[in-house]
Order: structure tokens, then C-alpha cells, then sequence
DNA sequence: TGTAAATCGGATAATATCATCCAATATAAT
DNA sequence: ATTATATTGGATGATATTATCCGATTTACA
């Protein structure tokens, strides 16, 4: 009959990434997309693309640029892209690690100082497990391999 | 020689769980510790033990005590204590529900509306395999078993 | 050379998370 | 009964993250 609300003193929602790491995957994956077909891609066109916002997104993209992941053209035609050659050299870690830093990497489940084996929390095996699979995905996954999930419609980029 | 510094115009940093989730597991650990012996413990105990701020750690023990994780008793000799009964029954997952939510069960890494196989976002495979992992991970890690670990010195809430 | 279209970069605003303060309530012990 | 000690709950403050605005710079093209 009647449903049971939880109302929390807190809104925290768990989320695995940033947002801007969110953006930055996301609008990784949309350029390479374009970039196997030669084409570029301006920021507008992207943020509608990932449906994200407009200026929020140039930071990112600025970020991504900077850190060499993609790059950008100024002026008329110009716009992001990722250099064909380099397509299957970007990882989701390097997005990560630009936009997020590494903390990623020696971050303590538990929020302890930095994660340490010598004198771990109580949750740091099982934890490092976990960590270590999703190191080890981000590594390996390129955004050339995550674009082509785009390609036949198999995969979407906003809703 | 020189170092690169990456200034990075945001300061973003990497965190499985929120403080909040951090907090009221490390609180439910040294809860759990103690309870084993009989022993209850105070908000100010429990603060001084994970080394937290007292005040936000008082929300977080709030929130486990409205859900029943554990349970709270006010006036002198009060505190906090796990029954012994349910010691082995409170999961992380537990926690990280009652004060996060459960988006961690439906929550999409790349941050769309939400995970959904059938219009899957380019990650979703790859990221389900390590959020059901550590799914998994919480649902089957019981707050008992985790106190073990502080019995022999063999692990560390604090710093 | 001028103009328009694009990114860049700094400042600022909005929101969410993290944290503190304090009066009210409950209760054990004197 | 009174007092001291503890949690509760509401308001408020601080910080981090997310988001926007706008002038400056770059550059393709007419
Ligand atoms: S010490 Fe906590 S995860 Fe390693
Ligand atoms: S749709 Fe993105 S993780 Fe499932």
C-alpha cells in the first residue's frame, strides 16, 4: 500500500568516477570514434554528442589536451581530435590519471592515509582485489576498442 | 633535474566510497571488535578508535542506528554495541546502503541515467564485471570477520 | 586585411559533500 | 528529585566538485 521512504541526513551517492572523468571517457570514446573516420570534432558537437554540459565539458577536453590524450585545433574547422596513429595507444587510465590524478592507484579503501601494506585497514585485501581488476580493465581498455561498440549501434553515449 | 608538476585546474580526487561510507565502516569494525567482548562504546570512543571528526561521525552512527545496523543507547553508560546475535549478519553492504544508497546496484560507470543492458553505455560490459565483483565483495563481507583482523594486530583502523 | 568561428584561461556561481555547533532529550547513578 | 553524561536532531558553516560566463587568443577563409 504504502512505500517506505528513506529519508537520509546525507544525498551521497556512490559513483565509481568524477563526473569529469565521466565527460572525459565519454567524450574520449565519441572522438575516437570520429577520428577513425578522419573526422574532427568541435566542442559543441561533442557535448550534445555525450550530452554534457557545454563549458563544463571545455575544461575537461581542455585537461585531455593538455596531457597530450587528444588534441585541439583553434579557430574556424577546428576543433578535438585524436591523431590516428596514437587511437590505440590511449587507455581509459590515462583519462583517469589526467582528469583524476592516481590516487586511483594507492588510494586506501577505507580512506586511510595512502593504502599500505605493512600496516593495512581491515578491508585492504579484499579491497586491493577489487582495485587491482579495475586497474588492470582501465590499462587495457582503449577508447578505440570502446568506440567501436558505437559503430553498429551497439553501445550509446547518452540516452 | 626539474619535476612535472600536472597544476590541474581541478583537484578531483579518486575515492571508492564516500567519507560518509568510510566512516561508518571503520566505526562498525571497531563496534564490532569491542561488541565480541560485551564491551559498548561511545560516540567520542568510537571517533577517538577510526580517528574521525566526532561530530559528522555522530550522523554516520545515526544513520546505522535508525537502520538497525547497529544499535544506540543514550544517558550515562550509553554508546553503541552490535548485538552479539547480529554480529555476523551485518555485511559492508549493509552500510554502504544506509548511507549511500543503492546506487552502487544500478549505477552506470559512465554516468548515464543508469546501468541498462539494453541500451548498454561502450563500457557497460567491462564495467559490470568489476562492480558485480565488488558487489559481491560487500554482500558476502561480514563486519565480524573484519574485526578478526584487529585482534592480532594484523590490521589498523588509524594511523 | 578583416571577419567570423573556434579554443583558452581566468573569474565566478551553484550545488553537493563534509564538518561543526548547540539546544533538546533520554537515562544511569547519586 | 537532581545531576551528570550520553545520543538526537536541527541549523549552520566550510570545502570540494560541478557548472557557467566572458574576454583574450588563435586561425581559416573571404
Ligand atoms: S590499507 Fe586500506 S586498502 Fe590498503
Ligand atoms: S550502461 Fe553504463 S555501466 Fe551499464
Amino acid at each position: 500500500m504504502s512505500d517506505i521512504f528513506f529519508i537520509s541526513i546525507f544525498d551521497t551517492n556512490y559513483n565509481m568516477f568524477s563526473k569529469a572523468s565521466e565527460y572525459g571517457i565519454r567524450a574520449a570514446i565519441h572522438l575516437a570514434h570520429l577520428s577513425k573516420k578522419g573526422e574532427r570534432c568541435s566542442l559543441r558537437q561533442v557535448a550534445k554528442a555525450i550530452d554534457s554540459p557545454v563549458a563544463f565539458t571545455a575544461k575537461v577536453l581542455q585537461l585531455l589536451a593538455r596531457d597530450g590524450i587528444i588534441v585541439s585545433f583553434q579557430g574556424p574547422t577546428g576543433g578535438y581530435e585524436i591523431p590516428k596513429e596514437s587511437l590505440s595507444l590511449v587507455h581509459l587510465s590515462d583519462i583517469v590519471k589526467a582528469i583524476d590524478g592516481d590516487s586511483i592507484y594507492n588510494g586506501c579503501g577505507l580512506g586511510l592515509e595512502s593504502c599500505n601494506e605493512k600496516k593495512p585497514c581491515p578491508l585492504h585485501f579484499q579491497f586491493k582485489s577489487i582495485r587491482d581488476e579495475l586497474k588492470e580493465m582501465l590499462q587495457t581498455t582503449s577508447v578505440q576498442e570502446l568506440a567501436k561498440g558505437l559503430e553498429y549501434g551497439m553501445a550509446f553515449l547518452k540516452r
